[in-house]
Formats: structure tokens, sequence, C-alpha cells
RNA sequence: GGACCCAUAGCUCAGCUGGAUAGAGCGCUGCCCUCCGAAGGCAGAGGCCAGAGGUUCGAAUCCUCUUGGGUCCGCCA
């Protein structure tokens, strides 16, 4: 149920109407009429701007057309009053039994309240960490992971057929600087004395993995040059790492569909297959590119390179495939993956990339677009830097990873569900703060404590009148008679509730899960500002003593409230707190 | 030199496919706990939405330019 949505589709059928009638003429489009929540309560409940939009095609005054409107839709018994306002807004408000439609809709919902089936069940890929199997994921990857999974949780929620696809970058020549940086772990693991040198990995996540080598291959590797053992411990350590990454991404509880091999395209023709298709359609050809301008590096010299005129799908510059020693450039593999995901019949495609990745944005999207035919759009949404504080002091730690902190270090001191829902606290193209300490703090500062402490409260109230004899299971709440759900900030609370599956329908249109923190924040916040309001009027508390039936409807409203909280939570992948201590 | 992101209250930030008098938290000012639901609550002050043009019934939102900050820019993945 989504009652913003009812009411818009009696305002377009009421326009419908209209239009039957001769009062407006045919062939309108009614895509731009909305109905939505006002700024201002004064204004009503919701409002539409039907007659602002429809008055240049229709030629007439917007506000002849709202006076129009408003006497079609005063014939609705979900409107109580309707009035024209400003330039030509028609206000509506609904009558009071319309809110408790709204509860006891979540009531017999649950946490499916909300969905929607705006995605018409289209597959969408969401590819996101993606991160170097070279070490420990850390906290860049972590707002990433996250960010990534609370969209991928948000487009299922919505209707749409999710794929969570990790690329595992396990072809290039990291991975070769890798295997060496094992192999000095496990000479080192055999008594040797190691010295890493510039282009090796120093961190002590290594050190087991070259101990268990050494377990493994005795010394049968000492002394031995690099085509002995280099491409067994290539594969060897990927390995190692990408165990060492499921695990930071289970203690995220993250849970890919797919992990995807970049190594898989070498050596199989895919690559081939791919820029065949863009040679196909007259996109690949040997050129010579400009230098870049402004700052030319002291050793350019011009080079023929084979080259994707991305430029034809909106790119700056043309950009290399091949190098000039003919060997693929690491952005072939990517053409090559971005083709595999279109070839799986996906209807849209989002990647998630750090935002030092934001050049890559467009010639990614040349690439989608020349290989779909302009069939499968490509969203990339950047996650910025996530800078790290300890009581407002700036934070560096350097514990296993060399010198960056690491996903552990954080789920560690702050667990995942405060970790997932800070790294939402803010829109994915803004820098993010995250301190340690503001994390844990409870207080209304803090959004993490201030949602949770709001669902505690309901479980609380649940558990106080089960104790006094009152029945408070979900089937009695959905019976109660929520017509003694009147008072203003009880309506407030429902007024809410009713803008939740809006809220989910904007966050997943634009690909924006922290949209969804932000509500639950300001649906906290009118919840609190109910119970606060309890302290001094006694009337507006959830137990009425004595009185099972009021309890009832009330306990019903927090219910409901609570049920959305556990919606919005599971989204962001947040577990919803029973008691707070 | 160019590309992309950003600029909103003293601070940190929201702001819907363009809608009415631009919001929240913190901070600030003033009130409110002998008890019953204060790990707080209520009220108030505080804005040229970086600047200048443009599009239109209407712009923080879209376009152009300027200023200021960040990221990136041929064989590194």
């Amino acid at each position: 149920m989504n009652l913003f949505a009812d009411i818009r589709a009696a305002v377009i059928s009421a326009l419908d109407a209209m239009v039957a009638e001769g009062a407006l003429p045919d062939g309108l489009s009614f895509d731009n009429v909305t109905v939505e929540p006002p700024r201002d309560a004064a204004h009503g409940d919701m409002a539409t701007n039907a007659a602002m939009v429809l008055a240049k095609p229709a030629r007439a005054k917007p506000r002849d057309i709202a006076e129009a409107l408003a006497a079609k839709l005063g014939e609705d018994p979900r409107i109580a009053s309707t009035e024209v306002a400003g330039p030509g807004f028609l206000n509506l408000r609904l009558a009071p039994d319309a809110w408790q439609g709204v509860l006891a809709a979540v009531l017999a919902e649950g946490t499916a309240y909300g969905r929607s089936d705006m995605g018409a069940g289209q597959k969408v890929n969401v590819e996101y960490v993606s991160a170097n199997p070279t070490g420990p994921l850390h906290v860049g990857h972590t707002r990433g992971a996250v960010f990534g999974d609370a969209l991928a949780s948000l487009l299922d929620y919505a209707g749409f057929d999710v794929t969570r696809e990790y690329y595992i970058n396990d072809g290039g020549a990291q991975v070769d600087v890798l295997a060496r940086s094992v192999y000095l772990r496990y000479l080192e693991a055999l008594g040797q004395e190691v010295a890493f040198e510039d282009g090796t990995y120093p961190g002590d996540y290594l050190i087991p993995v070259g101990e268990a080598l050494a377990r493994e291959k005795g010394k049968a590797w000492v002394g031995q040059p690099e085509e002995v053992w280099l491409e067994e411990l290539r594969n060897y350590a990927t390995d190692a790492m990408m165990d060492l990454i499921r695990e930071d991404l289970a203690a995220l509880g993250v849970k890919m569909d797919k992990f995807f091999s970049e190594k898989s395209l070498y050596g199989t023709g895919r690559i081939e297959a791919a820029l065949a298709d863009l040679e196909s359609k007259g996109l690949i050809y040997e050129g010579v590119l400009e230098p870049p301008k402004g700052k030319t590096p002291e050793d350019w010299e011009p080079r023929e390179q084979t080259l994707f005129k991305s430029t034809e799908h909106g790119d700056d510059v043309d950009r290399p495939v091949k190098k000039s020693d003919g060997s693929w450039t690491y952005f072939a593999p990517d053409i090559a993956y971005h083709y595999d995901k279109v070839s799986r019949g996906f209807d849209a495609l989002i990647d998630v990339f750090g935002a030092d990745h934001g050049g890559y944005v467009k010639r990614m999207k040349a690439a989608v677009s020349a290989l779909s035919g302009g069939k499968v759009p490509l969203d990339i949404k950047l996650t910025q830097l996530v800078r790290l504080f300890k009581n407002g002091e700036p934070f560096k730690m350097s514990k296993r990873a060399g010198n960056f902190v690491t996903l552990r270090d954080v789920v560690d001191q702050v667990g995942p569900d405060v970790t997932r829902f800070v790294m939402l606290t803010r829109k994915n193209d803004a820098p993010l703060d995250f301190d340690f300490d503001k994390v844990l703090e409870q207080s209304r500062e803090n959004p993490v404590f201030y949602v949770q402490y709001a669902h505690a409260r309901i479980m609380s109230v649940l558990r106080k009148a089960a104790e006094a004899g009152v029945a408070v299971d979900d089937a009695t709440l959905q019976a109660a008679d929520l017509s003694l759900i009147s008072d203003e900030a009880e309506l407030t609370v429902a007024r809410k509730l009713a803008e939740w599956p809006r809220l989910v329908e904007i966050a997943a249109r634009t690909n924006e899960p922290h949209r969804v923190a932000f509500y639950l924040y300001e649906l906290a916040g009118d919840f609190h500002g109910l119970w606060n309001r309890g302290n001094d009027d006694p009337s507006l508390r959830f137990i009425q003593e004595g009185d099972a039936a009021t309890s009832q409807a009330k306990i019903a409203l927090a219910r409901a409230v609570s049920v959305v909280i556990s919606a919005g939570l599971g989204i962001l992948g947040v577990t919803p707190a029973q008691e707070m201590r």
C-alpha cells in the first residue's frame, strides 16, 4: 500500500474524467503530475501540481483547472477537503481514517509494507567493492561495500531482480607483486632474513600465507628462479587474499552473489570477442593520441596504439585498448567484463567505484553504451573518502596492513551495525567523517543510536504491555480500534509512515540508499517526539492503564513504527536493537 | 590545459523527475525534572542556497560563465 500513489491515481482518474467531459483537451501527458507532502503542514496533507503542469498545454489558467479538479476530487471519500493555493497548487486534506488505513496496512503487510513493484522484476547488476586481491579491505572499501550492499537491498525492495557482484582484479601485474611478496614471507618462514624493497607488499597479513606455504612446500622453492614458482604462487596468493577478503565482507555482513575473475577473460578469447564486437561497429582503429594538455609527462612520445573510439559515445578522448607492444591495457578486460554483463541479459548495470576512479566513468559508460547499442544503462556511483577520527583527532592506525586502517579495525571496534549505518549517513559523493568515539555515543547527535533507541523503546512498550496483560500480537493490534488515534502528535507519526513507500521509490530511482538512513532518523525523531509528549500528557502514553482498547490502538501505532524501522534497517543491513543498555 | 565531483545557518550536513515562507543536529539565548517515561524536552535568534547571467508560471535544484576546494588525466592495475 502506498497512500501517495493511491491518491495520485485518484488525481489522474479525475483528470481523465475531465478530459472525457471536455473540460480538458485530449492528448495531455500526466507524467509530470505529482502528489507530494507539502513542506509546510499548514498546506494540508498532500499537494498536487497538476493544474500548474497542465495549464500551458491545456491553454487554461492554472487556478481554473485546480478548481475543476478540486470539485471532482471532493467526491472521493478519502479526501476531506481541498484548497486551491499559491500559483495553482491543489492542497488536499485527508480524512482521518486514511491515516488509520496506513497503520492497518503496515500491521497487515509487515516489513513488506513499502515494497514496490517499480522495478518490475528487471535484472540489475550491482558491482561493488572489487578491491584488488592483494590484501585486506580498508576503510575506503568499507564504504563502497556498505553503499553497494545497501543499494542492492534497496533495489531488491523496490522490485528489481538484483545480482551482487565482485570483480576480482587477478589478471594484472599487481598479482605478480603479490606473489613475490608471499615468496619473501615464505623464505622468512623458513628462517631466512628478507628485505622488502619497493614494489613489494610489506603488510603483516602475508606472514601466515608464507607460513602456510612453507608447511606445504617445505624448502622446495628456496633458491629457485621465478619461472619455477611464480605461476603457481600467483594462484595460491590470490586465493589466500580472496579468502581474507571474503572474511572481511562476512564480518560486515556482505554476501556476494558472484565473484567474477578478470583472469578468466585472458586466453579464453573473451577479450577478443568483446573487442570484435566493437570492431564490427567500426569503433576500433589504430592511431596516435594527442599528449595530455598542460601537463605533458617528460617521457611522453607519440606511439601508435589500438584505440576504442569512445568519443562516439560521449567520452572526451579515445582510449587505448592495446599497448604499443601489443598487450592489452587494463581497459580491455574491463570492456570484456562489461560485455559479459550485458550478454548475461541485465537490463541495467551499476558500478560502485571509489572517487579516485572518477576518471574512468566516461569511458566505461561509453563502452557499455557501445556494447549494448545504447540499450543497457550504466550508472556509476562514486564513494568519497572516509576520514577517520578518534575523539575529534585525526586517526591513523597501522596494525597489520602496513599503513592503512582496515575494515576489520573498524568493525572490530564498533561492530557491523554501527559501521554500516554510519557509512550511510552521508551522500555517497560527499566526504564522510567517521569518529570511533562519536559513533558509539548515546545521544540524539548520533543517528545510529537515535534510530536504534526508538526501536528498543517500542520493544520495551510491547514487553511491558504484555506483562500488564494486554494482548499485543500483530493480529490483535490489526483489529484494534484505530479511530482512537487522533492526537496531532500521533498523526504526525502516521503521516511519516505513509511516506515510507514513496521514500523507497525515490531512493531507488536515484540509487541513493542514504535517503533511507535519513528517513529513519526523521521517523525516529517523530516517534521520540510523541514519546516525550507523553511526559507532559499522560493520555499520550502508549500504555493506558485499565483501558486495553486504547492501549492497543496506541501500541498499534508504535508497533507500526517498529515495523518500518525494521524494514529500513533491513535495507541498510542493520539489526534492530531489542533493548539498549 | 582538460575532465569529473563539491560549495546551503557560526559548525556538520539533508533538501524528491524544478514547486508555496529553504530544513535537521550541534552550538548560542530563555524556559522545563521533590513524583508518575528527562541517557532529555519546549521556545527563540541565526540564510544574498559561493557570485553573475540565462531557461519558465516558478530555480538551492536545469544551462552558460566566474571564483574557491577535492579527485583524476598515454603502455599503473
